[in-house]
DNA sequence: CGTCGATGAGTTATCTCATCGACGGTGCCATAAT
């Protein structure tokens, strides 16, 4: 990258956005970008992400496809963009009339569209593509990119079929974003998206400023009440609770209004009228808390949040890290709570307790298995009887299992690797538990993080792969000293190591601790190991050169 | 797996307690019925 071209985007920032200071990490990935390369961006909320594409997209000609996983996303995106006087942003969705996709149709064909907002179930047709594939893209950007990871596998299938989207187009530079991604959620990202020779970009990811809490209950009323008088306290100012069901999102509201709380409950069973006037009155400051499922959320960008409360832990760290990222935007001081009883994480597991079905699987493996030339997926409808969703689900997981391959037009193939239909779908099954052993084990690190006595900051920017080096000061364990029994080991296994179990195989050390490790096995999950024990029976080896996940696809 | 609400049994308060079954989150999209 020339000075010139760092000038150049420079130039097109404060021309075109107004921008005239931009952060080093925002250059980076530009740079990247326009030296032809993917990029995988993982930044914060509100570190200006939006940026890292709307610049390049200017300097390269042909439109700009952005995924985008809500209708109201999409809206707010080109709000912004209107707003900013940039003309040419159009998005394409089933809430728009006949007529407003053929305008929109024609303006990308007269080439008036800069950028396009869809969501990946637009992309999934093939009219579409084809429109898109005839005017050449120039950028493909994945915004919220870790929704590949999350929803994908049994929510919102099109999200793991974007990579043969991607190809379809040519492969254009693609930019995915996100703000919040663990390791196996990058790796979901660089694998489902099929990135090439790409470079991460990493922003600030620890918040300081947010103080970090853990309250422990035994007893459900007892913890109810509890969080009614605490949100009620800290409701002097505007914060957020969310709340593990829609029927406790009711519950809280109606509580915390009887004692003159501005409260209003959110969740995905209103009426989208209810739900868009809580949200517009939360940003008005007209009401003091929402007190929501975690439908609430994503494209919530309120500075002024000064509390996330939590009255049930949700499955991962991940979201929680989402959720808790909607505190203290503006850099001063939040608070950040978790009321927890290790029940709770038991409606988790079962919410997150997709269930393989074997009959679509066995269906579309041998649908396949009769084709001699590829078929596109849709042509599979009459040969198969399964819905539309679990036909999908059923392609991903064999082509996961690298039973069946996407050719670059879409089509797809059976690959006959002396495999029976029959293997296929066991080993499509075993992918499936291979990703169930996952996420059971990311609710272990929520369980993890509760229970720990340790630094909550040190564990939870560890489950992210960034190392604290020394307690945060700003956390209950800091206040209380547990934290100070706990310090950072490495020994034989620093972070990042690649190791390989005895029984659980092939590994990487996300944190380590002076009497324990915790590791992401390839298979299994996380796993905390004692290094006691591990020393005591040899349990682990460290691989050689390891640096990324090699063959297994996941 | 845990909680909630309906139901019924046991007891005799208009009420307590046990049992059992249902239910639990996130959003695209298409299509049918008004």
């Amino acid at each position: 990258m020339t000075r010139e071209q760092v000038r150049e985007l420079r130039r097109v920032a404060e021309e075109n956005f107004g921008w005239s200071q931009l952060h080093d990490y925002q250059l980076q990935a530009m740079e990247q970008v326009m030296a032809g390369r993917d990029v995988l961006a993982v930044l914060p909320t509100g570190a200006g992400k939006s940026a890292i594409y709307q610049v390049p997209a200017l300097l390269l000609a042909g439109p700009t496809v952005v995924v985008s996983p809500l209708i109201a996303l999409q809206h707010d995106q080109i709000d912004g963009l209107d707003g900013s006087g940039m003309p040419g942003a159009f998005a394409l969705n089933s809430s728009q009339s006949r007529g407003e996709r053929a305008r929109t149709w024609e303006a990308v064909r007269r080439g008036d569209a800069e950028f396009v907002f869809l969501s990946p179930e637009q992309l999934a047709k093939d009219e579409v593509l084809d429109e898109l594939s005839r005017v050449g893209v120039s950028l493909f950007v994945v915004d919220e990119a870790h929704c590949v990871s999350s929803w994908g596998h049994d929510f919102r299938p099109d999200y793991l079929r974007l990579a043969p989207v991607i190809e379809r187009l040519g492969h254009p530079r693609v930019i995915a974003l996100t703000a919040t991604a663990a390791l196996p959620v990058r790796r979901d990202i660089v694998a489902r998206l099929g990135l090439r020779d790409h470079r991460e970009v990493t922003g600030g990811f620890d918040r300081p400023n947010l103080r970090l809490a853990v309250e422990r209950f035994t007893d459900d009323q007892d913890k109810r009440g509890t969080v009614v008088d605490r949100v009620r306290d800290l409701a002097t100012r505007r914060g957020l609770l969310y709340v593990a069901t829609r029927k406790d999102t009711e519950f809280y509201a109606d509580e915390l209004t009887r004692l003159g709380v501005r409260v209003a409950a959110y969740h995905a069973g209103m009426k989208a009228a209810d739900r868009e006037r809580v949200h517009q009155e939360f940003m008005a400051d007209e009401l003091d808390v929402v007190a929501a499922t975690s439908a609430f959320g994503m494209g919530i960008d309120k500075p002024d949040v000064r509390f996330v409360v939590h009255a049930s832990a949700p499955e991962s760290l991940d979201s929680y890290y989402q959720q808790i990222g909607r505190a203290g935007r503006d850099g001063e001081p939040a608070t950040v709570t978790l009321f927890y009883r290790p029940e709770d994480l038991s409606l988790q597991k079962f919410l997150t307790s997709g269930k393989v079905s074997e009959k679509p699987l066995a269906e579309v493996a041998r649908a396949l298995d009769g084709h001699e030339e590829p078929v596109r997926p849709a042509q599979l409808d009459d040969e198969v009887d399964t819905s539309v969703g679990q036909r999908t689900r059923a392609v991903n997981l064999l082509e996961q299992a690298g039973v069946v391959a996407t050719t670059g037009m879409g089509g797809l193939e059976y690959i006959d690797a002396g495999r029976s239909p029959e293997q296929a779908v066991d080993d499509a099954v075993e992918v499936a538990e291979a990703h169930q052993r996952l996420i059971r084990s990311r609710i272990e690190m929520m369980r993890g993080y509760a229970e720990t006595a340790g630094c909550r900051r040190q564990y939870l920017l560890g489950y992210f792969g960034h190392q604290l080096p020394g307690p945060c000061r700003n956390c209950d364990s800091c206040d209380t000293g547990t934290s100070e029994q706990e310090t950072s080991g490495s020994g034989m296994f620093p972070v990042d190591t690649v190791v390989r179990h005895t029984e659980w195989g092939r590994g990487t050390v996300m944190s380590a601790a002076e009497d324990r490790l915790t590791v992401l096995f390839d298979d299994m999950g996380y796993k905390t190991l004692s290094l006691s024990a591990v020393a005591e029976r040899n349990l682990l080896t460290t691989e050689q050169g390891g640096v990324e996940p090699s063959g297994r696809d996941r």
